[in-house]
DNA sequence: CCGGGCCCTGAGCT
DNA sequence: AAGCTCAGGGCCC
């Protein structure tokens, strides 16, 4: 099992970056930048961090090669991301009517993002010593699920998304979120058949009948609950007081953001841990509530829907057993757990 | 505090 | 082929 992880990062990075044929834009407005940073894959599993369900804007580029290339939008520009097993590789496509700041050519700019996106400066393997020497249910799961990390995303994005996460699955997840860039965010630029676009900014969302919109794009009953969030939050200060939430305790964090309509418990926990630095934070679905009742609370298997009490038991036995890190160690077991249900299903179907 | 019904949509199964 | 169930919730009763 080990042995062909290995051997499929030994091989060298190539082919399928041809990034020429943009379309659409100027030439002089699309600028690149290459180059690659120190992060051994037992530090990152690239494939599992970004499309695991933490980020909806990151897809496989399809190459004829069994290269794992991923595409995808960050911090308003498109980057390829792929690794081996020393280096992350990265190319950087920046529109510059779309970029804030003047483009850089400076390698350690760049790397900056990339660090701060993968909160490099936490050190997985030591967190797993630690996590597999505190329970022995991580120390089982963790063995075949080797590093997954917590992804630093932006907070209009992550809020937004995680409103359209109710009821849903990452494709369609996925398609939506794709949906709200085309119709409002600002295009980077053409590649191959599609176009990418840089998450809305608030404002460009505040635009009038945008539950209507959102309806006539499918969103279903999602649709009242991001205009509604929308409004609520640019009436309570917008971009400024969302980033101030940062500065709060997780719990107050929590409580301010289950103001806004359509966020609960769940969705607030995915706020906290991925774009609130509270890395703490415990969102509890069906699959960690599963988890939960099998190997940590037993007493939880009474009872089927997940109660607002156990919730928080919930939450507090992992923050006791696993640290401050704890909704680290819940991503990787809300991994581990989701492969091994798709697993199951997968075996029905024969 | 708990349980249940409802909300929208589309994929997947029957 | 049409109908059903279900999915990584929230909200209201």
């Amino acid at each position: 099992m080990a042995g062909i992880i290995v051997r499929k990062f030994i091989r060298p990075f190539a082919v399928g970056m041809n990034l020429d044929n943009f379309s659409n834009a100027p030439m002089e407005d699309v600028k690149r930048f290459q180059g690659r940073i120190l992060c051994k894959y037992t530090e990152l599993n690239l494939k599992t961090t970004l499309t695991g369900g933490q980020s909806f804007r990151w897809k496989r580029l399809q190459t004829h090669t069994p290269e794992e290339i991923f595409i995808g939008v960050m911090r308003g520009c498109v980057w390829t991301l792929s690794q081996n097993a020393t280096h992350l590789i990265y190319q950087v496509i920046c529109n510059k009517s779309v970029l804030k700041g003047d483009f850089s050519h400076n390698a350690l700019h760049w790397e900056r993002i990339l660090r701060d996106y993968f909160r490099l400066d936490i050190n997985l393997e030591v967190c797993y010593a630690a996590w597999k020497a505190a329970h022995d249910h991580f120390k089982q799961t963790a063995s075949y699920f080797c590093a997954v990390r917590v992804l630093n995303q932006e907070l209009v994005e992550n809020l937004i998304s995680f409103l359209c996460s109710q009821n849903n699955h990452i494709n369609r997840i996925t398609n939506l979120v794709e949906r709200i860039c085309a119709d409002y965010g600002k295009k980077i630029c053409g590649y191959k058949c599609g176009d990418y676009h840089a998450f809305p900014e608030l404002e460009e969302l505040n635009v009038p009948e945008l539950e209507k919109k959102l309806r006539a794009s499918k969103f279903g009953y999602r649709a009242s609950y991001i205009s509604k969030a929308v409004s609520m939050i640019i009436e309570k200060g917008g971009t400024a007081w969302l980033e101030n939430l940062k500065q709060l305790s997780y719990k107050e964090a929590k409580v301010e953001l289950m103001t806004i309509p359509g966020i609960g418990p769940k969705v607030a926990d995915c706020i906290c841990l991925m774009s609130l630095g509270h890395l703490g934070a415990i969102p509890v679905d069906t699959h960690i509530y599963e988890v939960a009742s099998l190997h940590y609370l037993p007493h939880l298997r009474k009872t089927k829907t997940i109660t607002s009490k156990a919730y928080e038991e919930i939450g507090d036995v992992f923050r006791n057993i696993y640290g401050p890190f704890a909704g680290w160690a819940q991503t990787v077991i809300f991994c581990a757990e989701l492969k091994r249900f798709n697993n199951k299903k997968a075996g029905k179907k024969k």
